[in-house]
DNA sequence: CTACATTTGTGAAGTTTTTCACAAGCGGGC
DNA sequence: GCCCGCTTGTGAAAAACTTCACAAATGTAG
């Protein structure tokens, strides 16, 4: 149990989690480090590892209980409650987002569409109005939203994320491809499908440079980029 | 110059190269490692190490020449080439990701859309027609898709990515929130939007405990996840 | 041509993350 | 109650990644 957690513990948390809920494991039963490595491309004292530094829930000789790991898992990710968001871009992400089920069955809850387009403003998406971009900080400060999606073009993103900032939002999902300057106490989350497809141009290329140099062995990619195993 | 590249040089490469693109960076002119790391939350030791690794290319006293990074950068990523895609599930996501201009402009082509809803089957996304999910084998054989963006429900996403690695796919970009088996040959890089939620989620909620808990000082969360800075 | 202000490329050092390995704990059977 | 098979929790070792720090190279000014 300590401070620090890295990054990669965290994502690891996350496909636990979903592990448990997307397998039928009923909440009576167990699960060992072992199982739970086998699903999610890890190793059984990874998992015990990421599990024992929020303390020690499981049960020598037996694993995890299903249940209790599972809420276990839901406090130590701050998903035990449910998480006020706005949605700032209502283009085709922004569209995608609103209604990919999983968003709200997990507890995101979209308080607010806004979009710049005077086209789409006053315009509803299911029980929402959208509105105009003037509205953000009133979303914030007083429609309570703590999170914002920023689906945005690049040339706003900044100046959005500014305002959120100032209105006092608490972390922002963005996928704009640049980096937001934003201060140290709001986490930011970039999803950059740009990067995510060269990664995997990179990591075929790379395995075919690799096939056809003289190296030692053909090492082969997985889970792209950071070519073979160690 | 070597072997094995680990999954954040990656990355920032990509970063690197949306930096030189995105700022009106002029062919002739030149950038310092110091510039290229001031956007891309990174250090200019850690740009000249990601860059070294392919060769040397920079001058010293002056820093690299813009064009000619350019093109390495894209050398190295593998899309100094277009690829052919098949986008397998017309849903909410695909569409978007269809109609996101990036994804042409970056030389990604999408040169077929499939889905399994018979409403869906044989109306037309632009100039392309939907497809059954019938077709996957023929659009990676025939049409020589190299890669497949899965958009599809959870539930059939392994066997869906189970026939296209039969079929010849050489990567694929995989928006289903389930880790998918496939030979270490082919490449797989998950978007997992409720991973980067859940992962805000928890940046947030780790730093409030950071604040109550009388720890050392005050660290606070950048980027999201790993408390702190080092 | 020399001195100088820069900036790269890179071993070495430092830090972080992962893997190993094993003592300690748990439940079941006898 | 005691033994035994199983699985966690965790220091210690190993590996991976990042930062440091400086020699070597390059253009400019005098």
């Amino acid at each position: 149990m300590s401070r620090r957690i890295p990054e990669s513990t965290v994502r690891r948390l996350s496909h636990y989690l979903r592990s448990l809920e997307g397998f039928g494991l009923q909440d009576g039963g167990t699960v060992s480090s072992e199982e739970l490595a086998a699903r999610g491309q890890t190793t059984a004292a990874q998992v015990r590892k990421d599990l024992s530094r929020f303390g020690s829930f499981g049960k020598r000789g037996l694993g995890y209980q299903v249940g209790e790991l599972r809420t276990r898992l839901q406090q130590i990710l701050g998903i035990d409650r449910s998480w006020r968001v706005a949605l700032v871009g209502a283009g085709r992400i922004g569209l995608a987002l609103f209604e990919y089920p999983a968003f709200r069955s997990r507890g995101y809850e979209c308080v607010a569409i806004l979009d710049s387009d005077p086209k789409k403003v006053g315009t509803d998406w299911g029980d929402l109005t959208i509105r105009g971009p003037e509205d953000l900080e009133y979303v914030i400060s007083e429609l309570g939203a703590e999170l914002v999606i920023l689906a945005v073009p690049a040339e706003v993103a900044q100046e959005t994320a500014r305002r959120a900032v100032g209105a006092g939002i608490k972390g922002i999902l963005n996928f704009a491809p640049i980096r937001l300057d934003v201060p140290p106490r709001v986490p930011v989350e970039d999803v950059n499908l740009v990067m995510h497809l060269e990664a995997l141009s990179f990591a075929i290329t790379q395995a075919e440079r690799d096939r056809s140099s003289p190296a030692s062995g053909q090492p082969g990619a997985r889970r792209a980029s950071g070519t073979g195993p160690p």
